[in-house]
DNA sequence: ACAGTATGTCATCACTGTTGACATAGCGAT
DNA sequence: ATCGCTATGTCAACAGTGATGACATACTGT
């Protein structure tokens, strides 16, 4: 007992270890959010000291940022027929909750969410937005200003998300599928068809 | 020297200081978020010890809930004409930065977001959405789904609200001002019109 | 067998929200 | 005027946090 005991330190590689600590890091994240979990928590799920998470990556927000890439399982609806879109949209997203790929992209935005008041996690959710909306979107869309519209129809799905797993509104959460469908979702359409408003004054 | 020395304590009534601690409390969280403000820095700028904010609010989360009450200027315009009420919204939101009552309440609504994974928080927005989206809106819609509608818009000005101010997307945020309006507007008329759309399939 | 490096732990720091013991001011009653 | 009581306030401390630097051990190549 009278060596300092650096304990008996198995080794694993280095990969290894850095990856137990990742894994351990997204469970905890996505399930608690980046302010509730601690590095010591992380690091005893990764059966490892607190030091090492640290040096493994910098910090516990870096450790979070390289951690928590959110993928939208949204893909295969983007590339849908544009006539619907609106409606496949929102019933996707309706159904995110039900398939565990989906419930987990919606817990990881929920954390990255409540942590966006860093930069880098705000550089991560408008990379989210780009590449699950903007890039499939903005080639597709006929008329004007189609990028622009990409991102209106990435802040209406993003006010739709919010709602329902954010702020959890039960007047949304509670209301019957089809009738939320058939309400949001030509709300969507309308800007993926790119009709002008009749009573719309201005167009520059 | 031999006092233990309490301090001076210098008195003033214990609603002053209450409403003291309130006021910097509100200014530094408004200002920085929920979790990066401490109790020391309030209680400093209060003039006082931390261990009295505690005192008159059990905890910093009950301050930060008596403080932060958002209220969202947009009663005059939703008492506007239904016919533009969703071009006069997105007016309204874009505008609220450069007034000085918006700004705060856009500040104090981006504090609360992030705050958002408590659910006494979550309580507050849902009761700022009632508030000024639900309440006025739901008794003027015509047509079926009055509720659920009113609570639709309120998650589309939030899905512009939080592209705008939370996530920060430079497209959204550099957007010429009509266009913005001219497309997202009608968007958010067609959940006030309540017409129906062509193509939808159910309406249950 | 030895040196050097890779891997890991420990003690510690400054800081946080929160608590309980303590101190003083101000006021009403005598 | 002086006591006593309560209102107001401060202080020291605790367990927790993220982070740092010194140290210890295992492994690898020679």
């Amino acid at each position: 007992m009278s060596a300092q005991s650096g304990g008996p330190a198995r080794r694993r590689s280095a990969v290894a270890t850095r990856e137990a600590i990742a894994e351990a890091a997204r469970a905890l994240f996505t399930a608690d959010g980046f302010e509730a979990v601690g590095i010591r928590a992380i690091a005893a799920r990764a059966g490892v000291d607190a030091a090492l998470v640290i040096r493994y990556f910098g910090s516990k927000e870096r450790l979070f940022l390289d951690v928590m890439t959110v993928d939208l399982p949204v893909a295969t609806v983007m590339e849908g027929p544009l006539e619907n879109l609106g409606r496949a949209l929102v019933e996707h997203v309706l159904d995110l909750s039900s398939s565990t790929s989906g419930a987990l992209a919606v817990t990881s935005l929920s954390a990255l969410f409540h942590a966006s008041d860093r930069e880098p996690v705000r550089r991560t959710l408008r990379e989210t937005v780009e590449r699950a909306f903007a890039v499939p979107l903005t080639g597709r869309l006929r008329g004007d200003d189609a990028e622009l519209r990409a991102h209106l129809v990435a802040a209406q799905i993003g006010g739709l998300l919010t709602s329902l797993h954010v702020v959890r509104d039960p007047v949304l959460t509670e209301a019957p599928r089809p009738t939320l469908i058939s309400w949001y979702g030509p709300a969507i359409q309308h800007l993926i068809d790119g009709r002008f408003d009749p009573d719309a004054q201005v167009r520059p």
